[in-house]
RNA sequence: GCGCCUGUAGCUCAGUUGGAUAGAGCAACUGCCUUCUAAGCAGUGGGUCAGGGGUUCGAAUCCCUUCAGGCGCGCCA
């Protein structure tokens, strides 16, 4: 709808002589009765023209040569063009979506455009935490999102199993086993301290027994740390799978280093003429790049950093030619983007070529009271905890009512009080209820497979057509969605098209005597039906068939 | 100290990239189940868009500044 509208202004401005604008921008109206699309066109020309906003309205409207797709265009306040839509075109366009369904919906604006979204990649140091879960919904949401509009999208997951992380998880978990067959074993300060230390512990003395009681760490490194990582890598992915969330990929950090992928890279690095020694360090030069600081890539005693496979994974990525990258990242790495974005210019390519998207921080508090959360003392309320309390499509709605880089307080109290009035559940039994209108329609006897060829002139009430014009909106939302990379347009998007759902059922009978009009109701809460499908499935939120 | 994010109704948050009289959900109050699902519907109240300047036809939105909160500024990850 709005595509068309764009055209017919672009040309009702050549008629007129006026060089086209790129985008002209095109709106909804605050209010129903100005009409279904508004633009603010006119007084965008004003200053150039110098001539009034409304004079030129004026010369708009005359010049559009086909109006029968309205039913009025106004010019209103200060030089406002409003577009009122006629019944026969909204109808047709109700007509395709029956036929066409989602296609109608996805615009295809990805064509085809390889694109790998990395978030989670939560160190397997810990069980997944609230935050993962907010970087875990927004993710999916948006592969969803790019998928729906013509990308071809690569979730992964980057699994942190190298380096000094794990080490100290092995250590943990070693000390922890140590002291259950009652050995005195100092267990060291920046050591992580939570319960599931000890379930590993516990697990590995099942398995194995007494076998490592008179071993020191350095004797047995690579045993704890893989057994321990391992345990906690397969939690994670029991608990994305409870949570809704699948990857395609999953790229370990120490396989870089096995296939000589870090040592490639930094050799890249070498002969682009990118890096150099100081103080007895390697240092990559991210200050060429718009970076503050250079930065270490191999330290005084010989090891790389973290810096370091992230170079060489962020190689590997956009050598594998992704058309882009996505990743998705704590706000709490901020900092980081810089330098991340220096790697992919010294690479040789154009660092937005590289999108990283912030998700702020989660607030975790109970009753109104702040959670502590700190994964190295112990103390933090983990992602399964908050799905088994609250649900994972309350969770992920929640987080998806939400701008990314809004803040949020997530209040468990507040999260299952609410569980059963929660808004999400008025969207997933708007389709419900479509759900049981059908059986119903269909156990009267009435065919419900050819509702395209339904008789749109009979819905008639302005409900409807109220309806019918929210509908044709999501293509706008959509296309805003994607591009902004912003999912949680859909969420309130599917609010609305609900809040207006439920009081038409309330008020109009859609199964009746008259089938007529019965079929073009039933079409109607069809369409309805095609869009919460959609909307939900972009947000990763099921769709139950009965409430 | 510097950088990034945030500040909108009692609470939690939207606000379509500068447009028209700033919205929703909770919470509060009043009604509605004999008819396709009451996880629903109808109605009521609620605002100095943190404060102050500026930019212009027009600002919650852009710029400056103050205040408040969060997060970063490692040869940690």
């Amino acid at each position: 709808m709005k595509k068309s509208l764009a055209e017919i202004l672009q040309d009702s401005l050549k008629t007129l002589g006026i060089e086209t604008i790129r985008q002209i921008e095109i709106k909804v109206p605050p209010k129903e009765n100005m009409g279904d699309l508004a633009t603010p066109l006119a007084m965008s020309l004003s200053e150039k023209l110098k001539k009034s906003p409304r004079k030129i309205a004026e010369e708009i409207v005359a010049s559009i040569k086909d109006k029968s797709s309205f039913e009025k265009i106004d010019i209103a306040g200060p030089g406002f063009i409003n577009f009122t839509f006629s019944k026969e075109c909204l109808f047709s366009e109700i007509k395709r979506l029956l036929e066409l369904k989602s296609s109608y919906l996805r615009e295809n604006i990805g064509k085809g455009k390889r694109v790998q979204i990395e978030f989670i990649s939560a160190n397997p140091t810990g069980p997944l935490h609230l935050g993962h879960g907010r970087g875990g919904a927004t993710g999916v949401a948006l592969s969803n999102l790019l998928a729906a509009a013509g990308y071809e999208i690569e979730r992964e997951y980057y699994i942190n199993d190298a380096g000094k992380q794990v080490k100290l998880l092995g250590l943990s978990v070693f000390a922890r086993y140590k002291q259950l067959i009652g050995i005195e074993y100092p267990f060291p300060e920046d050591c992580y301290k939570g319960l599931y230390i000890e379930d590993i512990a516990n697990s590995i003395l099942e398995e194995e027994g007494g076998k490592y009681k008179n071993a020191d760490f350095h004797d047995v490194p690579d045993f704890f740390i893989e057994y321990s990582y391992q345990k906690i890598l397969s939690g994670i992915r029991d608990d994305l799978r409870d949570f809704g969330i699948t990857f395609d990929t999953w790229q370990s950090e120490r396989e870089l280093y096995e296939s000589g992928e870090v040592g490639k890279a930094i050799e890249d690095l070498k002969i682009k003429g990118h890096v150099y020694e100081k103080e007895g360090a390697l240092w990559f030069r991210a200050t060429a790049f718009g970076d503050d600081k250079d930065r270490v890539i191999i330290k005084k005693d010989g090891e790389y950093t973290y810096f370091t496979s992230d170079i060489a994974y962020h190689r590997k990525k956009i050598e594998r030619r992704y058309d882009g990258l996505i990743d998705i990242w704590g706000a709490d790495h901020h900092g980081y983007i810089p330098r991340i974005k220096a790697v992919i210019e010294a690479l040789g390519y154009p660092k937005e070529r590289l999108k990283v998207l912030l998700v702020q921080m989660v607030t975790l508090l109970r009753g109104g009271k702040p959670v502590q959360m700190s994964k190295r003392a112990g103390e933090f309320v983990t992602l399964r905890e908050v799905i088994d309390e609250v649900g994972p499509d309350i969770t992920k709605f929640i987080f998806l009512t939400r701008r990314p880089d809004s803040h949020l307080e997530f209040d468990l109290e507040v999260a299952k009080a609410q569980s059963s009035e929660n808004p999400v559940f008025y969207v997933q039994y708007a389709n419900a209820r479509i759900n049981s209108i059908f059986t119903h329609a269909e156990e009267n006897g009435i065919k419900t497979d050819k509702l395209y060829d339904a008789n749109f002139e009979l819905l008639s009430t302005n409900d409807e057509l109220r309806i019918i014009k929210k509908i044709l909106m999501y293509p706008m939302v959509f296309e805003g969605s994607v591009n902004s990379y912003e999912p949680h347009r859909i969420t309130f998007y599917l609010q609305e098209l609900s809040g207006i759902f439920h009081p038409y059922y309330n008020k109009h009978r859609i199964v009746s005597d008259d089938v007529e009009l019965t079929m073009s109701r039933l079409a109607l809460c069809e369409a309805i039906r095609i869009l919460l499908r959609e909307g939900l499935q972009i947000l990763g939120i099921s769709t139950p068939e009965k409430m």
